[in-house]
DNA sequence: AGCACGCCGACT
DNA sequence: GTCGGCGTGCTC
């Protein structure tokens, strides 16, 4: 029994550390609970916190330095775990997230593990499906070629990084699916990501028809103690293989031995609160203190992704035809600058003469139009910072345009620089408006609408993609919903109503995301028929990110971005650390970013590092919080990290002025 | 983040 | 004269 050790001849009684989940960087301690049992570190435990009580997490016995001198220390409630939930290995992941992201460990230890969120009980998970035999696919010799070359045994410490790049309908999944059995064999488990919870049940039923209990599902739909049970069962080794959304990266593995990224573009492995993690750094940092191979894979990579693939770091697998028998669809432009109507001509007609011929149509709609951005309604011409090349943003009060990255200011464009037509102004439209018209033109068809608004009642989603699937409906009417892993055999058509709107978003990762969103889309017709058919409708038929998308010239449409972001110091090339301050008041709000940034250029720094803003973020108002960001930029994130740190510490935002930082921004609204 | 303590407007 | 607005300050 470690408690009343003696020393010096007093009594020194065991104190416990323990992360509260609070905004605060420190954590507290506290007394043994009542039973005198010293919970050791990674159990939970209710402890009183100021007026209430919360979960925490025991992180070690103090020291007890008698800082706060023991009569004030207050006593552990309950223990709530007889298992750690963690181990020191694990421990350090936790403390590598804090570090990286600029978050309290007691937040980070909240979001990384089930149940710490809010105080619930622990039942178990009840029992598994049947195993049911295993039935891999013959593998293509693309295929083939890259699971003999990602599963060769890695060094601990070494970097196995490696990227699956194919053609939407190549086969990727079945490539991750071989190299996950493989490290099974070898009883070693294996984590494999995928975007967002609908595609973990997809994927989670495969996998268990495949390889029974051995699977485990982690995602944050799960109920705490579902989450807990599924938790438990990939501690003991039960289960080996974790499929899971953005958060399953956390999984408390034995031993680690594979990490799949899926669609690893996606934005959403990214946390939008804090601790504002990407789930895709997490699986890399996690691969190398393995010794495992991590695998990225996409159609459509990050530009990050691609640079690292030249830089050698990322070594790339090609998958290059499709599977399923079907083709690349052609892809048509249809310019529609100066049209009256949301369908252009072409399209309708593609699209009563898809539906005369039994088969299905897809129409996209990017819903996101940017208020407040400047552009011409005839030619598309979007008024950019001659800086940072984002679109900038029309500030009504002041009459002018202004960056909202750097702060630029310039007059405000009553007639076209592009064109010289005085019809300028703003452009905002959705999938309601696009879903009367196609009613209206076309009432023959059944269209169905799926988007965020649609799909908010639970089982909506499903329903409607059954109907869809059963031929019960003749157009999907959708957002970024259906451009994803949706595979309709019966879709022949598919048409993008304007792939120009992500263009305007005052976001230098624009560009990428349209192109990637273009080939994606496009990737749902004819993965199973010869004869599909893609419409790109656009504002800006000359734009790299769309003429390269529509020809299908990805490695050049990579190349022309790279050159871009090198030129005007953006990631891949500069790392961004993006800090924002919120307030009910305006000017309280401005002058805290003001400040923030006139401190940030006192401070010593290297050379590379650079201070962009302070300047209204371009989603400048939101719930009634103004928001002004500033963004620090530099070569090496080490050093981004001290210097944040640094301006940090002799920093007090003013009263009632909140403070995000998000390091790796993904998106800079 | 909560939650309470603390000073200024419209109500029985 | 109180009830209550949310500004600010702390939590072992």
């Amino acid at each position: 029994m470690k408690a009343n050790r003696k020393s010096a001849g007093i009594t020194t009684p065991t104190v416990i550390e323990v992360a509260v989940p609070a905004p605060v960087d420190r954590t507290f301690t506290y007394l043994p609970p009542p039973e005198g049992v010293v919970p050791p570190l990674g159990c939970r435990v209710i402890v009183p916190f100021g007026r209430r009580s919360v979960t925490g997490i025991v992180l070690g016995e103090g020291k007890n330095a008698g800082s706060p001198p023991v009569k004030e220390l207050k006593q552990i409630t309950r223990v709530l775990d007889r298992e750690p939930l963690f181990d020191e290995e694990w421990l350090e992941m936790a403390r590598w997230v804090s570090r990286m992201y600029m978050s309290p460990l007691g937040e980070v230890l909240a979001t990384m593990l089930p149940g710490a969120r809010r105080t619930k009980e622990l039942p178990d998970r009840t029992g598994d499906e049947p195993a049911v035999a295993p039935t891999p696919l013959d593998l293509s010799a693309e295929q083939e070629s890259a699971v003999r070359k990602i599963s060769r045994p890695v060094d601990p410490g070494a970097e196995a990084w490696h990227y699956l790049y194919g053609i939407t309908g190549s086969g990727k999944t079945e490539v991750f699916l071989q190299l996950a059995e493989r490290t099974m064999g070898e009883g070693r488990s294996v984590i494999y990501l995928v975007p967002e919870i609908a595609l973990t049940h997809q994927l989670f039923e495969h996998i268990s028809r495949r390889f029974g209990p051995l699977a485990a599902m982690l995602h944050s739909g799960l109920t705490a103690s579902q989450r807990l049970g599924e938790w438990r069962r990939i501690q003991r080794g039960d289960a080996r293989l974790v499929v899971g959304a953005r958060s399953a990266v956390f999984a408390p593995l034995q031993r680690p031995g594979l990490f799949v990224i899926d669609e690893e573009h996606e934005n959403s492995y990214k946390a939008g609160n804090a601790p504002r993690y990407h789930a895709r750094q997490v699986a890399l940092w996690r691969s190398v203190r393995a010794g495992a191979p991590c695998v990225l894979g996409s159609a459509t990579p990050s530009a990050e992704a691609w640079h690292l693939m030249g830089t050698g770091r990322l070594t790339r697998h090609d998958l290059t035809r499709r599977l399923s028998g079907g083709s690349l669809p052609g892809i048509r432009v249809l310019d529609v600058r100066g049209a009256s109507g949301l369908i252009s001509d072409p399209l309708r007609e593609a699209l009563v003469r898809t539906h005369r011929e039994g088969a299905q149509s897809i129409l996209f709609l990017n819903r996101r139009g940017f208020a407040g951005v400047f552009q011409c309604r005839s030619c598309g011409f979007s008024a950019d910072c001659p800086r940072c090349s984002v679109p900038m943003t029309f500030h009504k009060g002041r009459n002018r345009l202004v960056c909202h990255y750097c702060g630029h200011q310039e007059k405000t464009l009553q007639v076209c620089p592009g064109c010289g037509s005085l019809d300028v102004g703003y452009r905002a439209f959705g999938t309601e408006r696009v879903e009367e018209d196609v009613q209206r033109e076309l009432p023959d068809l059944r269209i169905a609408r799926l988007d965020t608004d649609t799909t908010r009642s639970r089982g909506t989603l499903g329903t409607v993609l059954r109907r869809f699937a059963e031929g019960e409906i003749d157009v999907l009417l959708g957002t970024q919903m259906v451009a994803k892993g949706l595979n309709f055999p019966g879709v022949r058509t598919v048409g993008i109503i304007m792939a120009d709107t992500g263009l305007n978003l005052p976001d230098f990762r624009a560009a990428e995301r349209t192109f990637g969103l273009i080939v994606q889309v496009a990737g749902r017709a004819g993965r199973f028929r010869r004869d599909g058919e893609v419409f790109v409708q656009t504002l800006r038929p000359e734009h790299g990110a769309i003429r390269r998308a529509v020809r299908n010239e990805v490695e050049q449409f990579y190349e022309d971005e790279l050159a871009l972001r090198r030129t005007l110091l953006f990631p891949p090339y500069t790392r961004l650390i993006r800090l924002v301050f919120r307030s009910r008041s305006r000017d309280a709000a401005d002058k805290a970013a003001t400040a923030f940034a006139e401190r940030a250029a006192r401070v010593p720094r290297n050379a590379s590092n650079q201070v962009m803003g302070p300047a209204p973020a371009p989603l400048e108002r939101i719930k009634n919080n103004w928001r002004y960001h500033v963004l620090l930029r530099g070569e090496r994130l080490p050093d981004l990290h001290r210097w944040c740190r640094s301006i940090l510490s002799s920093y007090r935002p003013g009263s009632a002025v909140y403070v995000e930082i998000d390091v790796d921004p993904v998106n800079l609204l």
